[in-house]
DNA sequence: GTCCATGTTCTTTA
DNA sequence: CTAAAGAACATGGA
């Protein structure tokens, strides 16, 4: 459930709310759900214990990377979540999910005390198909094969991008050592906007092109974040509250109803074993001279 | 029982 | 070498 829009509203939700506090103790139920940031591949583990790394660290920052929700600490370490598919961070919830792999304690920062609304907390990381992860990240260790994020790239940036790779578009907008944060619902959504049929080659799209799927990406993603995200099925904010954006989708999980722009039925395909859904109307194989 | 799912990663195939 | 396709991960809903 989560791409940017939903990792974001997840992460304006906490970020006000903990940043400051210290992590008191770490309830972690499954030793598999973190693991070390490493560069090599080969051993990736059987699990890390988050406890001696995370108590008594304070957390200075939450930010967004990507899909990633990144726990900078006051040692200089950081963590980040993923949230996989069915991921969920909880704030304080009133009755513990099902699936809830970790939990972190926290501490209001000193003289904060006695103030509404700021005494201890919980965040519970919770996920049923355990795709999602928790990464711990030494200090120093951060980037990895990221791509860049779509939000203030610039057209340029995105054609020379696509240029450099030769494959159909929707696969390629799925690459996030491409560009970041997009996942099968924001790259559908956005090539209808843009008017480009996904199995176009990535060096076909030429610069006015490039430049519209750019402009759209973008707007895509400010809207459906001031939506809050979008929920199918699982997503919810770290409050539990889903998402508004659903509604305003014009062709992803809509196959077969009618295009909101022009009526003709949403068709859907299969593209590296993704499901695509396009409107073979608005979005030609070939531009319409 | 079947198919499908907002993601990533590894393996196999071309 | 690149890239596409497939499978895998694990669980639950339709």
């Amino acid at each position: 459930m989560p791409e940017l829009p939903e990792v974001q509203a997840v992460v304006s939700a906490l970020a006000p709310v903990l940043a400051g506090h210290t992590i008191a103790q770490v309830a972690q139920r499954r030793q598999d759900v973190a693991s070390q940031h490493v560069i090599t591949r080969s051993l990736k583990g059987k699990g890390l214990s988050l406890s001696p790394l995370l108590e008594g660290r304070k957390i200075t920052a939450i930010t967004r990377r990507a899909k990633r929700i990144v726990f900078s600490l006051d040692d200089g370490s950081a963590f980040y979540v993923h949230l996989g598919m069915t991921g969920r961070l909880t704030l304080d919830p009133q009755d513990e999910l099902p699936h809830t792999h970790l939990t972190l304690h926290l501490s209001p920062p000193r003289g904060k005390t006695g103030a509404p609304g700021t005494g201890h907390r919980a965040l519970h990381f919770s996920d049923p198909r355990r795709f999602g992860k928790v990464v711990h990240l030494p200090t120093g260790q951060h980037e990895d094969s990221l791509g860049p994020e779509p939000l203030d790239l610039p057209a340029a940036t995105l054609h020379a991008l696509l240029q450099a790779t030769d494959r159909p578009v929707k696969p390629a907008l799925l690459d996030q050592s491409l560009i970041v944060g997009l996942g099968n619902i924001y790259v559908d959504e956005s090539l209808h906007a843009a008017q480009i049929h996904p199995q176009r080659k990535t060096t076909s799209l030429t610069l006015p092109e490039a430049t519209k799927l750019n402009a759209e990406i973008q707007r895509i993603l400010k809207t459906a974040i001031a939506h809050k995200g979008s929920t199918l099925r699982d997503y919810r904010d770290a409050e539990g509250n889903p998402g508004a954006f659903q509604h305003l989708h014009v062709v992803y999980d809509r196959e077969g109803q009618p295009c909101k722009t022009c009526g003709t039925p949403i068709q859907r395909i299969v593209q590296s074993g993704r499901s695509t859904h396009f409107c073979p109307t608005c979005q030609p194989r070939k531009r319409p001279r």
